[in-house]
DNA sequence: TTGTACGCGTTATCAG
DNA sequence: CTGATAACGCGTACAA
């Protein structure tokens, strides 16, 4: 671990050439640049990031805040698919990703406090699956870098990234009630436990509403988004006489699980029962029946939180270089549009196929 | 963003005082214990966790550090579970995880390379999938705390977490051999793309060799991990005649390609064919049929590997503390079992019952 | 073109 | 029990 100190030594000169050097400044001489370099060649001179950390006040470190409650996040394959676009485009930056995952409550968890205080993380990218406690409040009011993905209630739209949960469940559910479907389910969650959740419940509702249906009474039970939970609020779903013959899903998981049910109860998918998704995880294309579901884009949400974030920390510096503390309004929202992936988990309902509906 | 100082100033002190209150030395009387307390409050102060890190030569930050090159990795529920493991323990112990990705050979990534050396990172966990370039390599050198994940080659098993590959290959395959079979294929990958896959061939070939079985003659593939690459692999395989009645994959995903190719074929798994895995995988349990699998305990791995490390970064503490210099040898390799999953996608060879074969 | 000297925010070592 | 003061390693005005 050599400092600049030992290399200034070697080189003959004093730091303070030395860190100009390593940092492109113009003004030195051919010679002593060369001197340098082989100084720093010879030593294998790192410089250690903790004190250009507080000298410059930049760590080079940006967070990616997931809470989680429920279930184990990690598990997800839409949040580690958004994390891998963040760490691209990141490590393309130079930037460090740390993982924070505050287990409480935002509000309530110190760790997570201090870390955003810390001053060791140049910005935040908060991943926003919860409704009411959004990560991103603590560096908003911080009034540093943060850039969120999914939906912050009631706190506006600024600097978000989102994706088009209401459009997509709204052509899902379409699909479905064009394919002749009158009496269907739908397995949500609890609207405490995912933000999206009543933008797709709307989308759901506009679509039956468009079809002249009565949304209202489509009959709806709450999983917890895994296969299990699918599993049992199928179960629930199937006791009713006459069951329905289209489930809707809030997430491909959950699915899955309300196929195992339909199987367990000697129904085939779809010729009995259709069961759509939403998400479009990796499994879904290679579960048999592929799953009919909505494509979110996470990688390049990810991807482009990322960007935006670096927009926002490349506007703050250079108004600090001219000295205006012009409080940035934030960028506008950016939408991703959610695409319905169709392959073979629906059907039209038994007794009605494809042919009678175009009569 | 408070600083010592105000805090000092606020509470009427010096900052020594300061700091000698928020790191719990006693020797501070209750009286100004209380005043510095409350201007702590007031001031709503937060160290800085850069000058901390400076001053100290203590970031609380570990690496998390996952080569890759052909895939995304982000997609392997294998690896992003042991991270979660990695990162519970972590931030119980007040830690934070850094995510670190060399795109290239370890070895040629200048970005890596710098980061070991920064100072930033007390720590390392390196997760070896590939061969020949371990990542644990760097901090060894350097010497400085790692524990390694999976094989670390020619290099030796010390601070190392491994799965037991060569046990579980062996066992699934004299599952198979035990349930009749004795036309086998096998879907592998490079060995230059997977560590482990040289030890889950040794296993399988241990388990013909107890049989007798020529494992040499056992038709065998290659693919790249991917649910694609097990479907072209399980056509190759297939072309043969007579075609195999068993096919062992290297991990779940080609299995589950290598399913849908079977499918294409007009056959059933497991009646035709039967097809296994390795991993399991979360979906794997849900595939219909249900995987016939490896399971690794990833998370466990992951755990394991963080409160390792943690043992290694206090030991050296306290070696410093007295002068100790000696090296510390390292600690035993921990061998995780793997164990042997019986789902539904393997069963006896056509024509031949488990009734036939007890006779 | 180069060097001096100070500041970044903490911790730690001493006197007092 | 408390307070100066010196590190920690780097960046950077400012001076030379």
């Amino acid at each position: 671990m050599a400092t600049l100190k030992e290399v200034a030594l070697r080189a003959q000169v004093s730091t303070a050439t030395v860190s100009k050097v390593l940092s492109n400044t113009p003004y030195v001489s051919e010679e002593t640049r060369a001197r340098v370099l082989r100084a720093v060649a010879e030593l294998g001179y790192v410089p250690n990031l903790a004190a250009r950390a507080l000298s410059k006040g930049r760590t080079y470190i940006i967070g990616v805040v997931f809470p989680y409650n429920y279930d184990h996040l990690f598990a997800d394959p839409l949040i580690t698919t958004i994390l891998e676009g963040i760490e691209t485009v990141c490590t393309e930056q130079g930037y460090n990703v740390l993982i924070v995952t505050p287990r409480a409550p935002v509000i309530e968890s110190a760790q997570y406090q201090r870390l955003a205080q810390s001053g060791y993380l140049d910005g935040l990218i908060t991943i926003e699956t919860l409704p009411d406690t959004p990560a991103s409040t603590i560096p908003e009011q911080l009034g540093y870098p943060w850039v969120a993905l999914g939906y912050r209630s009631a706190l506006g739209n600024l600097n978000t990234i989102q994706s088009d949960d209401f459009a997509g469940a709204k052509e899902i559910a379409a699909y479905l009630i064009g394919l002749g479907h009158r009496h269907m389910g739908i397995i949500t969650v609890e609207e405490t436990d995912l933000a999206a959740a009543a933008r797709r419940m709307s989308g759901y509702r506009s679509a039956f509403e468009n079809a002249a249906l009565n949304f209202d009474q489509v009959p709806c039970e709450r999983g917890s988004f895994s296969v299990e939970s699918g599993y049992q609020a199928a179960d629930k779903l199937l006791a009713r006489t006459p069951h329905p013959t289209a489930i809707l899903c809030l997430n491909d998981r959950m699915a899955i699980g309300a196929i195992q049910r339909v199987w367990a109860a000697g129904l085939q998918v779809p010729q009995d029962i259709s069961v759509v998704g939403f998400d479009d995880i990796p499994s879904a294309a290679y579960f048999a029946p592929a799953l009919t579901t909505v494509r979110q884009h996470a990688e390049e949400m990810g991807e482009r939180a990322a960007q935006m974030l670096f927009e926002i920390i490349g506007q703050r510096a250079s108004d600090n270089r001219r000295g205006t503390t012009q409080t940035p309004s934030g960028f506008k929202p950016i939408v991703f549009p959610s695409e319905l992936v169709i392959r073979s988990s629906a059907a039209p309902p038994p007794g009605r196929s494809l042919e009678s509906l175009r009569r």
